[in-house]
DNA sequence: ATAAACCTTAGAGTGTGCTCTAAGGCAAGA
DNA sequence: TCTTGCCTTAGAGCACACTCTAAGGTTTAT
C-alpha cells in the first residue's frame, strides 16, 4: 500500500507539518516521491515511523533519533553504533522513570493528606509552621492573613 | 537557617537563573527580601521548594505549578483545588509511565535483536524486507548499495 | 577607600520541537 | 477551463524553560 501525508498522519496521530518537519531533519530519508514530488508512504515506512515514534516517546532527542535512522540506512555495518545508542538510551528512560516513581510518591503523599478527613488541620499546621520559621528568622510573614 | 541565592543553587542543584525565574514566574511568593532587596531563603522556603522541584520533576508546567503555589498561599480554602489539580497531574504522571513502559519494551527487543549471535542476518533480512516493499510499490530504493 | 565578590533588575538570546504562512505546482470533478 | 483541494518549499513564528548580559547597588576584606 501507497499512503499520502494527510493519511500517514492520520494512521500516527502526527501532524502533516510534524512529518514534514522529521523530513526536513533527516528523519525519513527512506520515504519516496512521485514525479510531481509528493511524498509516497510505504507499510515498511510506517514500521520505520513507528520506530522513530516510540524513540521520540521515550524522550530522545530528534538529533540522536537522526543517528539511529542513518544506522538503520548504513545496514548491517552500523549495529555495533545502533546497541551504543539505544543502551545509553534505555539507560537515561530507566533513571527517568526511576525518578518519575519517586517523585510520584511524594504527590501521592500530598494527595493523601489533603484527602484526610482532617486535611483542614493539617494544612493549618502546615502553615502555622511555615509562619513560626520566618518569625524564628525574624522575617515577615509572607501569607496572607486568613 | 538563612540562606543566600547561591547556598540554595548550591543545596538544590538549581542555577541561581533558574530561581531568579522561578520568582519572576510567581513560584517563590514566600522568599523573604533583606533592606538591600537580596532574597533571604529559609528551611521552610527550601521544603516548598522541594515540593515546586518534585511537580517539576514529574512534568508538571510552570504555569500549573503557579496555581499551585497560589493555593498554597492562601491556606486551607483551597485543599479542593488542590485535589483537582494534583489528582490530574497524578493521572497524566501515571499515563507518561505506562506509555514510557511500553515503548521502552520495544527498545529492548531491538536491543535484543542486535545483541543476537545472527544480529547481521537479522539486520539484512529486515532490509531485504524493506526494498522488497518499495520494489512491491513501483518506488526506487532509497537504501544505499553495500 | 577601594577592589572583589556578591546581589538586583529588565530584557535579550538560546535550544528544542513543533506550527503555521506564503507562494506556487499538481490533480480531479463540474 | 475553472474551481477546489491536495501537495511542495522556504522560512517565519510560537511556546516553553531556561540562560545569560548589562547596568548598577551592596557587602566584605584589606
Amino acid at each position: 500500500m501507497r499512503y499520502s501525508i494527510q493519511e500517514v498522519a492520520a494512521k500516527t496521530g502526527l501532524s502533516s507539518y510534524t512529518l514534514r518537519y522529521y523530513d526536513k531533519a533527516g528523519l525519513l530519508p527512506f520515504v519516496a516521491r512521485n514525479a510531481a514530488g509528493y511524498r509516497i508512504f510505504t507499510d515498511g515506512d510506517l514500521v520505520l515511523l513507528h520506530t522513530i515514534m516510540c524513540l521520540k516517546n521515550t524522550g530522545m532527542a530528534i538529533s540522536d533519533i537522526r543517528r539511529y535512522i542513518d544506522d538503520v540506512m548504513a545496514g548491517p555495518t552500523s549495529i555495533e553504533d545502533r546497541k551504543a545508542l539505544l543502551t545509553a538510551h534505555r539507560a537515561k528512560v530507566l533513571a527517568k522513570q526511576q525518578a518519575l516513581t519517586e517523585n510520584l510518591r511524594e504527590v501521592d503523599y500530598k494527595l493523601g493528606l489533603y484527602a484526610a478527613p482532617d486535611a483542614v488541620a493539617q494544612v493549618q499546621g502546615e502553615l502555622a509552621a511555615a509562619r513560626a520559621d520566618k518569625a524564628a528568622n525574624g522575617l515577615a510573614d509572607p501569607y496572607p492573613v486568613v
